[in-house]
DNA sequence: CGCGTTTACGTCGTTCGTAACGATA
DNA sequence: TATCGTTACGAACGACGTAAACGCG
């Protein structure tokens, strides 16, 4: 058994078992991966694939737990080497983020240019789906963070920190009935209206409809999207109110577009950084975390990354106050 | 990074930071490990050991951290193999098993006798030692099984699980005065008499002095042995009025001995069998597990070691009444 | 006939063990 | 001087890549 076998095991299995693909995602011949596979089942005497003619069928019994545990080794040398490069002062490596577009797009970017200027030569990628995708990402150990809002029930594997509360803010065209409104919206008034917002999913976003029906009140969500610029531009063409993420409405928007605040009508919404618990985080990645939520030192990490359960988690940071997302602003791009 | 450099790095470091010391247990040459050590070294950019001269004189920071890591991925090639040898079949193997010198003597002997029969193929390894040796070798991975009454705070990363009740006995000689009580023994009669028992680690044994001193009575303990051997010897002599465990009585010791009950004077101990959550078992352990205590099953083993917390594994047993030990006599040896 | 896997084979790099050297106590 | 680690070197092994053959849809 060699590294590299379970290395090139892994490959083919993150292929969709086919060698050819795993080959050139491996940089290395085809035939080479193909034998080295062989060797590996013939040491272990058990077949890790079923085999249709000469091509892998699918996994065999035997090879769901050798995969399961080849991950775990493949995950450990790279902790190991981690933890090697961090403790030998080198600035380089790479910073993968995998996050909604709320956060992408106006949030992160701020952060993420503070980051590179104290860390110039580490690559960054980042990911943005849907809620279900990041977990996805990061199930496969693809991430090194996790960035999302509520739907902490998608991710068991991860410990989730708490960053900062925000609420909804709702948007209309300069000109609508409702931007003249003198007083607080009421979610009746605003029921009445057409409502543009976020789609549906397992994002905890169920408690905007929560909240009507909370009320004994019936909505008309006329159309949904996945992002608030998407929103924005429906609602400028007059589909209808929009709700969206506070953090959403910036100062290009001002020009045609009005926010209401609508703190008191929706719950405040959380959203947290999570990290996978048997990954070895680098420094920068810790950094990192603290420039996006300054609360979240290095020393912090550390001990929470120890703890065992999520509820042990949440403990250690409810006795913190919060930042709402207004007092993180880092500038206004 | 092989998984080689990972092998002989462990090797070196069990060894006493000895490299031909390592060279040897790992029959190979000791340049051959000398350079991949360096190039282990080379390649992560960080010195593992501080160095004297030549020699290794202790573990680097870093190291620390790489050997751990480099322990996990071990185990995981090692619960690999065992995986693969279990599923295809394979009958021969290893089965290692640290104990104390009670369940080496007077309880083990028949279950590996039966064990052996089934599993003619696997080799047997039995260490015996203080439960702190125990520990020892319970925290290198060098067992498979930790079989020992009490002391369980001794044994933080395993899986505990009861297998029966015991109780202690008297022991005097033939003409001694206690023999000839026709009424239960009481601990003001005992305290009496000089007495001659097990060595007080910190195997739960305390018990045995909690039970006097809660009797608000003082002891004269006169001789302290690891074994019940030793503790009847002395007893024959006329040292003192032995106390041990009532399964070291046998039937030789009918001769010149006699055993008294003492059910009511010291709590009832409980001995357990301990694994490594993180380690594979393979069959034939399982089923040796079932042997030592039936209602161990394979099952139930798998069940538990799933579990994360001791506590969950206390109350999964605790709703099952435990054998004692005489219940569970295999044969009379 | 194309796609994907296996087989065959030559090349290259790496590991291993022996032997000699160096350093340390 | 004895012990232990490093360096040097030749032999053997193993991995890799190219090229060709094979099976399946």
């Amino acid at each position: 058994m060699t590294l590299q076998q379970l290395k090139y095991l892994l490959g083919v299995v993150d292929s969709g078992l086919n060698i050819t693909a795993a080959a050139e995602r491996l940089y290395t011949s085809q035939p080479g991966i193909s034998k080295q596979l062989k060797l590996l089942e013939q040491e272990l005497g058990v077949p890790l694939f079923t085999r249709r003619g000469k091509s892998l069928a699918a996994i065999a019994p035997a090879g769901h737990d050798v995969i399961a545990r080849a991950r775990n080794i493949l995950r450990e040398t790279q902790n190991i080497r981690s933890l090697a490069r961090d403790l030998s002062g080198e600035q380089q490596g790479t910073l993968c983020i995998a996050t909604t577009h709320t956060q992408a797009r106006y949030v992160l970017p701020e952060v993420i240019r503070t980051f590179r200027e104290c860390y110039p030569k580490v690559t960054l990628e980042l990911h943005q789906g849907t809620s279900e995708q990041i977990a996805e990402l990061v199930a496969n150990n693809q991430v090194d963070f996790a960035i999302a809002t509520g739907s902490q029930a998608l991710f068991p594997g991860l410990v989730l920190m708490p960053c900062y509360h925000w609420d909804r803010i709702i948007v209309v065209p300069n000109d609508h009935e409702l931007a003249q409104l003198d007083q607080d919206l009421d979610l009746d008034q605003l029921a009445q209206h057409p409502l543009v917002t976020y789609v549906f999913s397992l994002t905890g976003q169920s408690s905007f409809k929560k909240a009507f029906a909370d009320a004994g009140l019936t909505t008309n969500v006329v159309f949904t999207a996945r992002d608030a610029d998407i929103i924005k531009t429906y609602v400028r063409t007059g589909l209808g109110v929009g709700v969206i993420a506070g953090m959403a409405f910036d100062s290009h928007d001002t020009g045609d577009l009005v926010a209401i605040n609508a703190e008191h009508l929706f719950p405040q919404q959380t959203t947290w950084i999570g990290f996978s618990r048997d990954t070895v985080l680098r420094q920068y990645m810790l950094d990192f975390a603290e420039l996006f939520a300054p609360h979240l030192t290095t020393e912090r990490m550390r001990d929470v990354a120890e703890l065992e359960y999520q509820e042990e988690v949440d403990a250690l940071f409810e006795t913190l106050v919060l930042p709402t997302r207004e007092a993180l602003v880092y500038a206004d791009t």
